[in-house]
RNA sequence: GCGCCAGUAGCUCAGUUGGACAGAGCAACGGCCUUCUAAGCCGUGGGUCGGGGGUUCGAAUCCUCCCUGGCGCGCCA
């Protein structure tokens, strides 16, 4: 619809031009929104504003002689107003939003965004926790965006892949593998032969059962058996890295979350892909040795000081996989990279794009792109749960979905954007109250489905397309309605370009909030029967709307609650 | 000290590539169930959009300087 209409006002800048009544020129990119306030019409454009420095008229001036030249747009436009400082305000004929319905209803599911992507690869890296212990309630905000980031991507023509990266590898598998083995040893916290800095968690002590009873464990793409020997460090940090990982995955699975590739740190290793970007970084004149240790300058992109790439140990700081990893990502072909992480690894930012800009080999400037979410303080009983991993104590993904809900659990993490930091209240989304927004609109989609229900007992059937008399349809709710309804798309295609989930979750607030207060204002089931088909035929495409949005952010859509 | 992110109603937060009088939920107060699910609806009160400058026809939104909070500033990841 807005983009129909896009195209009229083009032509009539260029019948503009054409009659003199204004300057030949570049058109500038002008917007064309829905009005908040619907004096404003349902379209206002604000091009006669942007053109006004260039022409050297006043804004109203110019939008006279565009709308002069639009006229009513084909038919399109009931009604077009100049108002306030020079904006052009559209009233389509409401025959226009009612066509809206037919879309919904013949297209069902798969009414939604265009699919702009045109097939085009794009990688998503999210969660990538390392295999030290239980995913934690951070770790979820990260699932529960990244997810819907693919979602998103996905439904506007993307060809998503789903990545997650783990260290296998580094000192804190190294410490991993040292708490295990205490445990298998029957060493406790506390002890004097405690490792310095072990993970302390509960956990590992089952980690130590398993490895003692020689279990085997399926993580990722392989398994596991152990090997029962506590003096084999090597053979408990594969037990124990691929056990965590199991764990982690039954946590991504609870929350309706899968990957299709898992990309190991060690493998970049034995790849030799980690040597080669170094060689690579060395050959372009990017290195140099200082203090024992080899340095990227990575200064030379916008760094604040150059980083430590190999160590006077002769190992490699994280970020030198980081970039082996990347541009391994470049070299698989993936026009885009989106990775997910939280904050508080925002400085890796800097340093893996200006270790790829160092390599030379066409990388763009701004790839991978990031989306970082911050902080999620977790409340219960009114006071903060402190964070500790080592010693076991946080709150775990797992746990806040046995206790909230799948549903709740991923409806709170996406509500809000990323940068803001997110208060996660326990005790306020445990009560299974009307404070969670997500059964608002559940109970919407639910209602509709109950009135589907009443209506097929009465044996009126949910209208088939073109079977409706839109003429029925008179009150403004149900205008409203539709309008709201017609922006489901754009609002999807919003929320892909900007990487913002709390877009969708908004816009379904909204969706629920009209319907609920038609539902209480008027009833859908009367007994006028084609005024009850035209209702009938309304909210089924509400509720078909309410169905598609939910499903994207993998949220169920009840029948009845 | 430097960098990144935030600061919008009492609380938690939205605010669509700058757009027309700033919105929602919760909390407070007052109404609505013999009719499709009251997990709902209707109404009232409540805001110098942290503060000062600037750009613009127009700023919560962009620039700049302060203030406050979070995170990061390692030859840890």
């Amino acid at each position: 619809m807005k983009e129909r209409l896009r195209a009229l006002v083009y032509e009539a800048l260029e019948r503009c031009r054409q009659n003199g009544s204004l300057t030949p020129g570049p058109t500038p990119t002008f917007t064309i929104e829905s009005p908040v306030n619907p004096e404003h019409g349902d379209f206002a454009v604000n091009v006669a504003m942007l053109l006004a420095r260039a022409e050297k008229k006043a804004p109203r001036q110019i939008a006279e002689s565009i709308v002069a030249a639009l006229g009513d747009g084909g038919g399109l436009c009931q009604r077009v107003e100049i108002a306030g400082p020079g904006f052009i305000n559209v009233f389509l004929a409401s025959s226009c939003w009612y066509g809206v319905l037919d879309e919904i209803h013949r297209r069902g599911s798969a009414y939604g965004p265009a699919a702009s992507g045109g097939g085009a690869k794009v990688q998503v890296e999210f969660v990538s926790a390392n295999p030290t212990g239980p995913l934690h309630i951070g770790h979820g905000r990260g699932a529960a965006i990244g997810d819907v980031l693919c979602r998103l991507l996905a439904a506007t023509g993307w060809d998503v892949t789903r990545e997650f990266y783990y260290n296998d590898a580094g000192a804190q598998i190294a410490n991993l593998a040292l708490s295990v083995q205490a445990r298998c040893l029957g060493i406790e916290p506390g002890d004097a032969r405690w490792p310095a800095d072990g993970y302390q968690g509960e956990y590992i002590k089952d980690v130590a059962q398993a490895y003692l009873a020689g279990a085997t464990v399926a993580a990722d793409d392989r398994q596991v058996t152990a090997a029962a020997d506590p003096a084999d460090l090597d053979a408990i940090r594969c037990f124990a890295v691929a056990s965590l990982r199991h764990e982690q995955d039954q946590d991504l699975r609870a929350f309706n979350v899968r990957f299709d590739v898992y990309t190991l740190e060690s493998s970049l290793y034995t790849e030799g892909r980690v040597e080669a970007a170094v060689r690579q970084l060395v050959a372009n004149g990017h290195a140099y040795e200082e203090g024992n240790a080899l340095w990227l300058r990575t200064t030379a992109f916008g760094d604040d000081k150059d980083r430590v790439m190999r160590k006077s140990d002769g190992s490699y700081t994280y970020f030198v996989p980081d970039i082996a990893y990347h541009l391994h990502k470049w070299q698989r072909g993936f026009v885009r990279v989106v990775n997910e992480q939280g904050a508080d690894h925002h400085s890796t930012v800097t340093r893996v794009r200006a270790g790829l800009q160092a390599l030379g080999v066409g990388i763009p400037q701004g790839w991978p792109e990031y989306v970082l979410h911050q902080m999620v303080t977790v409340m219960r009983g009114g006071e903060e749960v402190k964070i500790s991993k080592r010693a076991g104590s946080y709150v775990t993904l797992r746990d806040l979905i046995d206790e909230v809900g799948q549903d709740a659990t991923r409806f709170f993490f996406i509500m809000r954007k990323a940068d803001s930091q997110l208060v996660f209240d326990i005790d306020l989304a445990k009560q299974q109250s009307n404070d969670n927004p997500v059964y608002y609109v559940q109970y919407a989609h639910a209602r509709v489905c109950s009135i589907n229900r009443n209506a097929a007992e009465a044996g009126i059937k949910v209208p088939v397309v073109g079977a409706v008399d839109f003429s029925r349809l008179v009150l403004s709710e149900e205008l409203a309605l539709a309008k709201l309804l017609a922006r489901y798309p754009e609002t999807v295609e919003g929320a892909a370009r900007s990487l913002e989930p709390q877009r969708v979750t908004t816009y379904l607030q909204e969706v629920a909030a009209a319907f609920h207060s038609y539902y209480n204002k008027q009833r859908v089931l009367v007994d006028e029967m084609e005024t009850s088909r035209a209702r009938l035929y309304l909210v089924n495409a509400v509720r078909s709307v309410l169905a598609n949005a939910l499903g994207l952010l993998g949220i169920s859509a009840p029948e009845q609650m």
